[in-house]
DNA sequence: TCTGGGGTCCTAGGACCC
DNA sequence: TCTGGGGTCCTAGGACCC
């Protein structure tokens, strides 16, 4: 049976929603994220605002100086999440199988689906028309015969685009797109390529395996090879090789005083091991983020003999790392803390679940209550309270 | 320009074991 | 008195994506 694949993208969603949500917005450069007066990048941005430069993950300064009359908004991320999972929901009336790959776009397999559900194009088209009507969305569909063509394709025609890849014409598909707009082709790879004179897909299919491995290595060369054949390189896995849970929080000024750190590591404790107990998962890694304010960016991590199951226990763990990796000689831009390689079974423990909801509580009360202190503290308040 | 926050995956090197 | 090979786990850093 052939493979047909959708990639269902939804279209700068973040200011999508907000123009939904805010008539007033409709038709305007609305630029989320951003926010003037505070270190940022823009989060998403209304084809109005593109139209002036403005786009996703520009520093806040420069979308203001380039859309000065933009309408600035925050992010929202849980009215963002509820709009999102009213899409996914959407999206599994039509597939039989929809994996999420983002807050806004989704693969769904429909191989098989043409008896019950019609022709590819026809379903995409069905889908679109649903998302509109119950969302006030768009969203652009690829179609093809793997996911990396499909997720290509939900590009070719943005916005509120539907374009399928024809079978044949996957060789020629990817050739009409520049090689440095290839998923999974970033800014450094891309650099290598242009050094050794590689500008198209086509030529890298006639390098030799084993000239692309000794220019690339193994893993990168095979990513190559497959995507200049229009191959699948093994984007989005249905099962991840390993999780985590982090947050991280950047100060609005560089922050030198140990103690503020430290707030920050506890607030920073409560918030990945509820989360993380939230999933029901647990773990025995924890790992710090350092960005100073020269903005070299480093981690360090520990691994324990079992799960961590406090706050506290995180905590203490996590000033360990800090006091290992920050000599005090440069100030800290960003401070993060997370879970890595968490187990998804959990801890096998379910005494600490039974009260989860205790803990939530008592976990909100605690950090209502730092906040409270905090407010005293202004280097570090915006910093803890921009977060809910 | 002055650079967020949350993720996944890969790599290279070291420790340790058989 | 100059020495293996493989496997696994861990760490730190980096690339990339949304």
């Amino acid at each position: 049976m052939e493979s047909v694949f959708f990639c269902a993208d939804m279209d700068a969603f973040f200011a999508s929603v907000e123009q939904h949500d805010n008539p007033d917005y409709v038709g305007k450069p609305l630029i989320v994220g951003g926010i003037e007066g505070h270190r940022g990048v823009v989060s998403a941005c209304s084809y109005e605002a593109r139209k002036y430069g403005v786009h996703s993950a520009m520093p806040a300064s420069a979308a203001h100086r380039l859309c000065p009359n933009g309408i600035f908004v925050p992010v929202r991320m849980k009215r963002y999440k509820e709009v999102s999972d009213h899409i996914m929901e959407i999206f599994s009336r039509f597939a039989p199988e929809v994996i999420q790959n983002s807050i806004d776009e989704a693969f769904l397999d429909m191989t098989g689906t043409d008896r019950l559900m019609g022709i590819p194009t026809e379903v995409a088209a069905k889908i679109k028309v649903c998302v509109k009507e119950e969302t006030g969305l768009t969203v652009s569909i690829g179609i093809g015969e793997n996911r990396y063509l499909a997720k290509l394709a939900s590009d070719y025609r943005k916005p509120d685009g539907l374009y399928q890849v024809e079978k044949g014409k996957e060789i020629e598909f990817i050739d009409s797109i520049p090689l440095k707009k290839l998923w999974g082709i970033g800014k450094s790879t891309w650099s290598h390529l242009e050094k050794a004179g590689i500008t198209t897909a086509s030529q890298i299919r006639n390098l030799s395996d084993t000239l692309l491995e000794g220019m690339f290595g193994k893993g990168a060369a095979e990513f190559l090879k497959a995507v200049a054949r229009g191959q699948d390189p093994g984007i989005c896995a249905s099962e991840p090789k390993s999780r985590s849970v982090s947050n991280e929080t950047t100060f609005d000024q560089d922050v030198g005083d140990y103690s503020v750190l430290k707030d920050t590591l506890l607030w920073l404790s409560h918030q990945i091991l509820f989360r993380l107990l939230e999933k029901g998962w647990s773990s025995k890694t924890l790992a710090l983020k350092l960005r100073l304010d020269n903005f070299s960016t480093s981690t360090i991590q520990m691994t324990q003999e079992n799960a961590f199951t406090s706050a506290e226990e995180v905590f203490q763990a996590s000033l360990i790392l800090l006091n290992k990796k920050w000599d005090r000689r440069h100030n800290v831009r960003l401070i993060g803390l997370g879970f890595q390689n968490a187990d998804p079974a959990g801890t096998g423990q379910p005494s600490l679940f039974e009260d989860i909801h205790e803990k939530q509580n008592k976990v909100e009360k605690a950090v209502l209550k730092l906040n409270n202190r905090f407010k005293k503290s202004q280097v570090i308040k915006a910093a803890l309270l921009k977060k809910p």
